[in-house]
Order: C-alpha cells, then sequence, then structure tokens
DNA sequence: AAAACGATCAACCGCGTTCAC
DNA sequence: TGTGAACGCGGTTGATCGTTT
C-alpha cells in the first residue's frame, strides 16, 4: 500500500517507508527524542525531510499507537465527539487513547459519514437531513429571487411575498421540530429580504409588505419596521447562510444558540438534554453558551439500546423523516411562482 | 479467470498558527 | 512590530486490496 518510493527535486524520498527507515527513525528517537524534526533526518541517516519522519512517527511508530478495528465504543466517542467538534481530529484523537487523528479521520470518512448518512443525518451537523437540502436547485432559486422580482410590478412583486408571508404564518401547533426549522428558515429568508437593498429601492413594495402582514399572531406589531413584530430566532448557526442573517422564527418554537460544530439536543448521539422535542422545543435558552459534553458511549432514551447507529438497519430513522408532516418549504415550492423559477 | 469497481489507508500537500529573532 | 522558519492540522491523493460482475 501507498505511492511507489520517489525523490522530489531536491533529492529527498518520498512515497511509502521501508522497514530500514522505520528502523533508523524509530532508533533515532528513542535514543534522542526528535528534537527538531527538520534536523532528524540528517541525524538519524535518513534521506526525508523532517514533516515525514513526523507524520510516520506520529501516525505509525510511536510505540503507543493502538492497531487493528475500531470497537463499538470508540466508535460512539468518535461521533459523539465529532458532533460537538467538528472536523477537530487531533483534539477528537486526545480522547481515544492509541488512535492517530489520521486513523481517526480516515475511519470517519470510509465508514461513520457513511452511516450517518444512510441513516439519513447530515454527517456535519448529526441532525436528520431537511427537505432543504434535497431542493438545493429551490433554494438557489430562492437566491436569484431578488432579481426575479426586480423584473414584476410592484403590486405583484407585494402579492407575492405577502403569499409567502402567508405560508410562513400558518399555525405551527402540530408540525416536528423538523419543519420547524425548516420554517425558520424561510422566515429568515423573508427576513433577509427587508434588511436587503432591494426592498429599502423599493419602497412602495416595503410598505405594502407592512400592510399586508396578518395580525393574526400572538405578538402584536410594535412599530412599522417591516417584520419587526416577529420573535427573536434562534437557529443552528450552521444553519444560517447569508441570505438568513437576521433570525426569525414561528414563536411557538424555540431552539438553543449552536455554534459550529455542537451538537443539538436532538442528535442521536448525545443524551436529550431536554423531553425529545418531537412537537415543540420548549424554553432551551436557558441552556445557551451551556458547552456542557458527554463524550461517554451514550444510551438512548430508555438506557437499553446503544444507539440508532447499533441498529440492525437504518429504516426506522429513515421512515421518521419520510413521516415529518410537510413543511411549508413543499408548500411553497410547489407553488407556481417557484415552478416559474426554475423554468428559467 | 479477469476486468471493473469500490474500499481502505499511508502519505503528501497546502495553509494557518506559533515561535524565535 | 515584522519576518521567516518550524510545526501542526485538515483535506486530498493514489496505490493496493478485496469484492463483484
Amino acid at each position: 500500500m501507498g505511492r511507489p518510493p520517489f525523490s522530489d527535486e531536491s533529492g529527498l524520498k518520498k512515497g511509502p517507508w521501508t522497514p530500514e527507515e522505520d528502523q533508523k527513525l524509530t532508533n533515532h528517537i528513542n535514543k534522542h527524542g526528535h528534537g527538531s524534526w527538520r534536523a532528524l533526518p540528517k541525524l538519524a541517516g535518513l534521506n526525508r525531510c523532517g514533516k515525514s519522519c513526523r507524520l510516520r512517527w506520529s501516525n505509525y511508530l510511536r510505540p503507543d499507537i493502538k492497531r487493528g478495528k475500531f470497537s463499538q465504543e470508540e466508535e460512539q466517542t468518535i461521533l459523539n465527539l465529532h458532533a460537538v467538534l467538528g472536523n477537530k481530529w487531533s483534539a477528537i484523537a486526545t480522547h481515544l487513547s492509541g488512535r492517530t487523528d489520521n486513523e481517526i479521520k480516515n475511519f470517519w470518512n470510509t465508514h461513520l459519514k457513511k452511516k450517518l448518512i444512510q441513516m439519513g443525518y447530515d454527517p456535519m451537523t448529526h441532525r436528520p437531513r431537511t427537505d432543504i437540502f434535497n431542493s438545493l436547485q429551490h433554494l438557489i432559486a430562492l437566491a436569484n429571487l431578488k432579481e426575479l422580482i426586480e423584473n414584476h410590478s410592484w403590486e405583484e412583486q407585494a402579492m407575492r411575498l405577502h403569499y409567502l408571508q402567508n405560508l410562513l404564518q400558518q399555525p405551527h401547533n402540530n408540525i416536528s421540530t423538523l419543519s420547524a426549522i425548516q420554517n425558520a428558515e424561510a422566515y429568515n429568508f423573508l427576513n433577509s429580504l427587508k434588511d436587503s437593498q432591494f426592498l429599502s429601492t423599493n419602497n412602495n413594495l416595503g410598505n405594502h409588505i407592512v400592510h399586508q402582514i396578518p395580525l393574526n399572531l400572538d405578538q402584536p406589531i410594535q412599530d412599522s419596521t417591516p417584520f419587526s413584530h416577529l420573535p427573536e430566532l434562534h437557529t443552528p448557526s450552521s444553519f444560517q447562510t447569508s441570505l438568513y442573517k437576521d433570525k426569525i422564527r414561528p414563536q411557538d418554537t424555540e431552539f438553543t444558540i449552536m455554534r459550529q460544530g455542537e451538537t443539538s439536543p436532538t442528535s442521536p448521539w448525545l443524551p436529550s438534554l431536554s423531553p425529545p422535542p418531537s412537537l415543540v422545543i420548549n424554553d432551551q435558552r436557558s441552556k445557551e453558551n451551556s458547552l456542557e459534553v458527554v463524550i461517554s458511549p451514550c444510551l438512548s432514551e430508555q438506557g437499553k439500546h446503544p444507539n440508532y447507529l447499533s441498529q440492525p438497519d437504518s429504516e426506522q430513522s429513515l421512515n421518521n423523516i419520510e413521516e415529518a408532516p410537510p413543511s411549508i418549504w413543499s408548500d411553497l415550492l410547489e407553488d407556481s411562482f417557484f415552478q416559474d423559477i426554475d423554468k428559467l
């Protein structure tokens, strides 16, 4: 395995290490330590660069390296840590004695990532993949909405945006967390329009929207600023894009602020920090900035099954996604308005 | 039997950070 | 404070192995 030996222009050897080279490197480090990696090859009699020596030692020759398959417990630990740390392989490796960052990275890319994807989870967020990500073309179309709208009369623009608002302000009592997130995305999108140069340069349209905002929300409109009556939204930062800088959400759900790489209470890899949010997540704000992390292998709610990954197949989790109530996005995207966009 | 394909993983590369001067 | 060298990290590559057709 590896590449055939060859040299770079400086004459230093590259490619796979021979047993003789391994022996030289090991002997030298055992006697003198590695010291300066740059100086090491010369001192050890190796025709390699220091970087190559360091890598060979830290990933292969180090005496405390554990070899062989990852155990279930190690696998679970990696999942838990990745949910919190993201692709910080070296940080993850510090919690798995005998495993190198390279090994963990490879294991993640070849096994765990695929496993998560097959189970319907986004390997980066550790959350169920939403329709949003299956509708990339529609999102791209949304990004182009401004341009499209500018080609219509302002009355028509207002009508279409009003339609969007009506969809977004439907009651959410029975929606799942998943669709709540999707709705939040839709809200954020609309809100992004509010501050866009597009609306500020289309005063007629902006005023029209203000007057068209339905008054059936619990929270009254505080002022005449478009959308300002909508409550503050807390969404995972990993869901935020340039389109969604302002955070507006349906007010009957709340989200814990999460930084990139953090996991959510709904992550299957960590024990729930709160009751299962199958319908509504209530007041998670007290947990803001809480970085409490459970690293040990987690158990399911009942404490009987290790987790989703240990189930014989992933159909259950996939079915859960399929059974999620239709989101506002599907309504939005079925609208002829968006179908028109597709034709562009 | 052999070709095609996918999986695996050691090693390389480039970039950001740290440190010494 | 600025600069360059050294280091460390994450992403990517590509040869080899195993499986499927």
